[in-house]
RNA sequence: GCCGGGGUGGCGGAACGGUAGACGCGGCGGACUUAAAAUCCGCUACCUUGACCGGUGUGUGGGUUCGAUUCCCUCCCCCGGCACCA
């Protein structure tokens, strides 16, 4: 049974239904945000997506649920803001220039137009006035705009900086063109280049990127992400004496977090790029040296990186003396010392450090115990011991735990002038610079005499040109552009060149939540006024590939605004909630090469947006994802008609059936019933919907339209409970499937629109149950099950569990040694 | 290797430490139909039984508890992230 034919067995035609009501919400601005509202606001944000072509199953996973969380929101009585734009600046657009000739604009234009079209099919409440497309000059104009203002703050700094690049392509390549070390188009090996760089401070704020005292709700493992990738590292920073060797300097500083294993030292490793690699190299060792340099050079860093764990290094022939027991250790490079963490330079402590040993091992360096485990007996360990104990072979700080010798040499060190105590990231600043075409321009411009000169304000935007040489030719594509690189200097107004990199599409998305508000705001990123109101972002929703990335850039980002006084909050998104990835139907990622990709567009117009959203939803919770199924949204199409067919009832019949003979006292009970299942119904409802467990909400709705079949079938209920019972019904599930319960709304004589209804609110006395199941158990097993009145008390519950005959048969006339009693639940007698 | 998240019927999944399998899909049986589809009704973890009863069951092995899918420890798989950070 496919979608296709499944549809004309349908009671109402989905496709006219969403059509009807689609064009009547957006005749009717039901989905403006107005800007005087008294309502307590909810910006409820879900991450723009790429415009790549399609809208893809995925993006609808993504978007119909947060569009069902804020339509609920909104009928809970806020002022919703729940936009949507295009991140619309980045790499594939280029691509799809050099492949296909087809310019970066056009490509993504229509890309975008495509996408609208889609994306309404949602049936969102997006603002489409509201848009953003980060590609127009209007919005790049402000992120030119605050590159100036990071640049002005001393944020935005030029360094060499390294990129990928293809010896055969004569190109730089972004990190995903890389497939195992080659070039994905020719397959060369790539290799690494440093080039001038600007790069935005992002380290400056690691201490205040760990806080994150400031976020309401956000996900415990992004959390860990970030901490993780901020990396933060205590210990000290010691140094080695090379005084006797005549140079420039006279020490070279390491970092490392291990004081305590300081006299366990047996040599040291540089970064291949240190400074001090060149005049440590003694002449005989100068030409394996710098064959070693060159190598490491030649390797990419990712390369690097993702070798196995061998050690290799080279010795420089010099040797560092250890001040703290005199003696001499002979100095290596290494290339698993990076030159980006730290100094640069490590202490190579084999016994008690797995790289260490290793590097020691391969080159038949000494390995000496100075921490030593209490079963250690003397013997020279087969692996570095990481663990704590007992410092040996430690001069005067002999005995003590090493906890005791870490701040005893710390102090000490310090005290010397031997080094400090300090702190290390691993988080790296920002590189923003792209060598590429299709982002924004980088406003500055490099002057003979001025040196390097930001663009003025009043002369932005740095307009992207619409011509440019796509392929390859081994500089950035608006290198080539005679008219947009000879500038005047804005200082002397001399000949000048502008830079020609454009900017990381990170930094679009860093701000974009503040667009939103006003995107056609013309004297700022943002009116002042809607910032005020509407930010931070109350709800963002999002993939959880954004952890460290996007949401640490942004974080950043807004925490250099409001030191800059340009917002007066401190952290972009307060909650935040990942939803999991849609599998194919093989439960594999989707993907084209697979063939397991679903079409939105298809299934939509056979079985309705609301089929689709509902079945999304209902697959499991919002947070793990699952696979598609195409029988699976067949059986939600299914329910829905079963909606539409309990609606279609005339309530005036169960009148008739009063006549029938039916005990008054039966019929009372299953109104008291209905009653109760449908409070408690609107109570799980919302409380499910309010923490993105749409599957249990549904779940919870399908039960409750079993129910109304069921009395229904039984002529059970009075028409006034009829009435009452599905027009809560529609409700809560309007923000479910906003097009056919808008539309039987209409069809019931109810007044439109059903969104602007508020959610319905329960009664907790008349969702209380009356009786309950007492479950009764012999040891823990379970020998009988009793109605009982809800309210029984301890003491009737055990006497009724002990009278029961089936739980007789199993204590086998033994005395119970103990009963347990859990009050509406349970009694457990243990014999 | 390290850090997260998972492992429950044929499938997706549900279950404040307290009736395991809600809800849905699929399957089986029935009603309606000349017939099929759709629709409606019933059954559907496994073993045993004609049926009740009973027994076994939430990746593995242990532990805590009157009671464990849930908490703790061991191990095995799957997914995601990081990956020489001194």
């Amino acid at each position: 049974m496919t979608a296709n034919s499944r549809q004309r067995e349908l009671r109402f035609d989905p496709e006219a239904i969403d059509r009807k009501w689609q064009d009547r919400w957006a005749q009717d601005g039901l989905h403006h945000t107005p800007p005087d509202d008294p309502r307590p606001k909810w910006y409820e944000l879900t991450m723009y997506p790429y415009p790549s072509g399609d809208l893809h199953i995925g993006h609808w996973y993504a978007m119909a649920p947060s569009d069902c969380h804020a339509r609920f929101r909104r009928m809970q009585g806020y002022n919703v803001l729940h936009p949507i734009g295009f991140d619309a600046f980045g790499l594939p657009a280029e691509n799809a220039a050099i492949s296909r000739g087809i310019h970066p604009q056009t490509w993504t234009m229509s890309n975008i137009e495509n996408m609208r079209r889609q994306l309404r099919s949602i049936g969102a409440i997006y603002d489409w006035d509201k848009e953003i497309v980060t590609c127009a000059p209007e919005y790049y104009r402000w992120n030119q705009w605050y590159f100036l203002k990071l640049y002005e703050n001393g944020l935005a700094y030029q360094a060499k900086g390294p990129v990928v690049w293809c010896p055969s392509c004569q190109t730089v390549l972004a990190n995903e063109q890389v497939l195992n070390g080659a070039c994905e188009r020719c397959d060369a090996v790539v290799t690494r280049r440093d080039l001038e760089q600007w790069f935005f401070k992002i380290t400056d704020y690691a201490e205040r990127l760990l806080d994150f005292s400031g976020l309401v709700d956000w996900p415990d493992k992004i959390l860990t992400m970030q901490t993780n990738w901020i990396g933060r590292s205590e210990g000290v920073e010691v140094s080695f004496d090379i005084s006797h060797l005549g140079l420039d300097d006279a020490e070279i500083r390491t970092f490392t977090t291990r004081i305590d294993t300081i006299f366990g030292v047996t040599f040291l490793a540089l970064a291949p790029e240190h400074p001090l690699v060149a005049p440590l190299t003694t002449d005989d060792r100068r030409s394996a040296v710098e064959a070693y340099v060159d190598r490491a050079r030649r390797t990419s860093e990712i390369d690097r990186l993702s070798t196995e764990t061998e050690k290799t290094g080279e010795f420089l022939g010099s040797y560092a003396v250890n001040r703290l027991n005199g003696e001499r250790v002979p100095i290596f490079i290494g290339d698993y010392t990076l030159m980006s963490y730290g100094t640069g330079a490590v202490m190579g402590v084999p016994a008690h450090d797995a790289r260490d040993f290793d590097f020691a091992r391969k080159y038949k360096l000494p390995v000496r115990m100075v921490i030593a485990p209490i079963s250690w007996d003397g013997s020279e360990p087969s692996e570095a011991f990481l663990g704590d104990g007992f410092m040996t072979n430690s001069g005067r700080y002999e005995g003590m735990t090493n906890e005791e010798g870490m701040a005893a040499i710390a102090a000490d060190v310090e005290r010397n002038g031997w080094g400090r105590r300090t702190v290390s990231y691993r988080l790296r600043d920002w590189l923003i610079s792209r060598q590429r075409y299709w982002g924004t321009p980088i406003p500055i411009v490099y002057c003979q005499l001025c040196g390097v000169v930001p663009v003025p304000e009043g002369q932005l935007p740095v307009l992207l040109p619409e011509d440019a040489e796509f392929k390859p030719t081994g500089e950035s594509p608006l290198a080539g552009n005679e008219n947009f690189v000879n500038t005047r200097c804005p200082q002397c107004n001399g000949p000048a060149r502008r830079e020609t990199d454009t900017m990381d599409t990170f930094m679009d998305s860093s701000w974009y939540m503040m667009r939103y508000l006003s995107p056609g705001y013309d004297d700022g990123p943002a009116d002042p006024a809607a910032l005020d109101r509407w930010l931070p972002v109350d709800q963002y929703t999002g993939g959880a590939e954004h952890a460290v990335m996007h949401l640490l850039y942004s974080r950043f980002f807004i925490k250099a605004l409001r030191d800059m006084g340009l917002v007066d909050f401190d952290e972009p998104f307060l909650r935040l909630y990942n939803q999991g990835v849609i599998l194919g139907e093989d439960h594999e990622k989707m993907s084209k090469s697979r063939g397991n990709v679903v079409n939105p567009d298809e299934v939509v117009s056979h079985l309705g947006a609301d089929a689709v959203r509902c079945f999304l939803m209902f697959i499991g919770p919002w947070d793990q994802g699952g696979p598609w199924s195409e029988v699976g949204i067949n059986g939600m199409a299914r329910w829905l008609n079963r909606v539409w067919d309990i609606l279609e009832r005339d309530p005036a019949r169960l009148d008739a059936s009063l006549d029938a003979p039916q005990a008054a006292a039966e019929r009372e009970e299953a109104v008291r019933e209905t009653q109760r299942l449908l409070h408690q119904t609107v109570r799980k409802c919302h409380n499910d919907l309010d923490r993105f467990k749409f599957n249990t909400a549904i779940a919870a709705l399908m039960e409750f339209s079993n129910h109304l079949n069921r009395v229904w079938a039984d002529a059970s209920v009075d028409p006034a409970t009829w009435r009452e019972c599905v027009e809560k019904f529609l409700l809560m599930l309007a923000p479910i499937a906003p097009h056919v319960t808008e539309e039987l709304w209409e069809r019931t004589g109810r007044e439109y629109s059903i969104h602007q209804q508020p959610f319905p609110t329960w009664d907790e006395a008349l969702a209380a149950e009356e009786t309950i199941t007492l479950v009764v158990q012999v040891n823990g097993k379970v020998r009988d099950r009793l109605q009982v009145p809800a309210d029984i008390q301890e003491d009737d519950a055990r006497e009724l569990a002990l009278a029961s005959p089936r739980v007789k048969s199993f204590t086998g006339g033994k005395p119970v040694d103990k009963a347990v009693y859990v009050p509406g639940r349970l009694v457990n007698l243990v014999v």
